[in-house]
RNA sequence: GCCUUUGUAGCUCAGUUGGUAGAGCAGAGGACUGAAAAUCCUCGUGUCGUUGGUUCGAUUCCGACCGAAGGCA
């Protein structure tokens, strides 16, 4: 089959993208009410059942009557990954361009966004449970070096660029080599044969002065506090025994807290300097991608004319394809 | 008012027996392919409160002043 111009085959949709705490719910319902769309977060934690306020889930008022997608699915107890959004979020996308609406992807977790967006193909081996604990159990016993040195006999090539402290990376590398007997190096070539089926604009919403971002975070972290943060973790930990979901930030800060191993004053500073981390990592990994048209919010005079940006960024971008 | 302690990086503090200084935290930058809100790497120059004095040389010793904390009146 011969593509002669690929845009035209690809799917077009929106993706709103940015540091946590920087309004991207909002903005990805207004986009999806003014474009007839739906939303379909990109969210590693929203995926899970429970814990609302914590991750900061839209609330239905939020959602002002727009379906949203991949969130509140999958009981906490449940691991998910990378490959498995890819596959839930490819089939929300079609089920909503079937119905001649325009897929909204909303959400922070950048790994998803760009596995999803850059058409990633991960290896057909979903993850090998034994042998991974089998790794981890010889790398206690001999060290990170050692492993780092045993991958780097499989495959120099990426040992080189991993440091030996990183090991899950180092582990997984390993573990792919003995799952399939394809090396990372190999897996990475060919995960990006295909081109993408999707024509996104992407839209990055930020601050221009990283400290008004960091205000806004404090403040969202005490508002969660006084919509009941605190009642819904302990609960949490009484209903469920998570895997994945133990790693939403706004969680595992107050587990400290309810062993009363710290107080509450401490745990909520450790849980805003968290988020602000958070944030910096995001802003990292969403800063190389040049597709991204950045809407920074100190730079407009309202939210409505930040709005207004975004409106015609898509208006120009849908007319183009 | 007097006495004592104290003033060093954004914060908490080390330190220099006199040769202009370093930790933790905060913060910054980066990586990222099946646990990603995870995981990992790198990054420390600041009028050593101000001002005089002693000294070849003072942030270090001495004096005064200013600020802070405590004590006595």
């Amino acid at each position: 089959m011969v593509e002669l111009d690929n845009s035209l085959n690809k799917t077009p949709l929106v993706a709103v993208v940015g540091p946590t705490a920087s309004g991207k719910t909002k903005l990805g319902v207004d986009i999806a009410l003014k474009f007839n769309g739906e939303v379909v977060s990109a969210d590693s934690m929203q995926i899970y059942l429970g814990m609302s306020i914590a991750t900061a889930k839209p609330t239905l008022d939020e959602m002002r009557g727009v379906p949203h997608h991949l969130i509140d699915f999958l009981p906490p107890e449940q691991g998910y990954s990378v490959a498995r959004y890819v596959d839930d979020a490819k089939a929300s996308i079609a089920d909503i361009t079937a119905r001649g609406k325009l897929p909204v992807l909303v959400g922070g977790t950048g790994l998803y966004v760009d596995a999803l967006l850059g058409g990633i193909r991960f290896s057909e081996e979903p993850g090998t449970p034994e042998i991974r604990a089998q790794l981890y159990e010889q790398a206690a016993q001999l060290g990170n070096e050692a492993m780092h040195a045993m991958l780097a006999q499989i495959d120099p090539e990426y040992a080189k660029g991993l440091h030996p402290n990183n090991l899950g990376r180092v582990l997984r590398a390993i573990e792919l080599y003995r799952a399939t007997g394809k090396t990372m190096s190999e897996q990475l070539k060919s995960s990006r044969e295909k081109p993408s089926d999707y024509a996104p604009i992407m839209i990055g919403l930020s601050f221009s002065d990283r400290a008004k971002l960091y205000e806004r975070i404090d403040y969202r972290v005490d508002l969660m506090l006084q919509q009941g943060l605190l009642e819904e973790v302990r609960a949490f930990y009484k209903t469920h025994n998570p895997k994945t979901a133990a790693q939403a930030i706004g969680c595992k800060e107050f587990l400290s807290f309810l062993n009363g191993e710290k107080t509450l004053e401490e745990c909520t500073d450790d849980l805003k300097r968290e988020t602000r981390r958070y944030a910096k990592r995001q802003l990292t990994w969403f800063k190389r991608n040049s597709q991204i048209s950045w809407l920074n919010y100190d730079e407009f005079d309202s939210y409505q004319a930040l709005l207004d940006k975004a409106y015609s960024i898509i208006s120009n971008g849908l007319s183009h394809r």
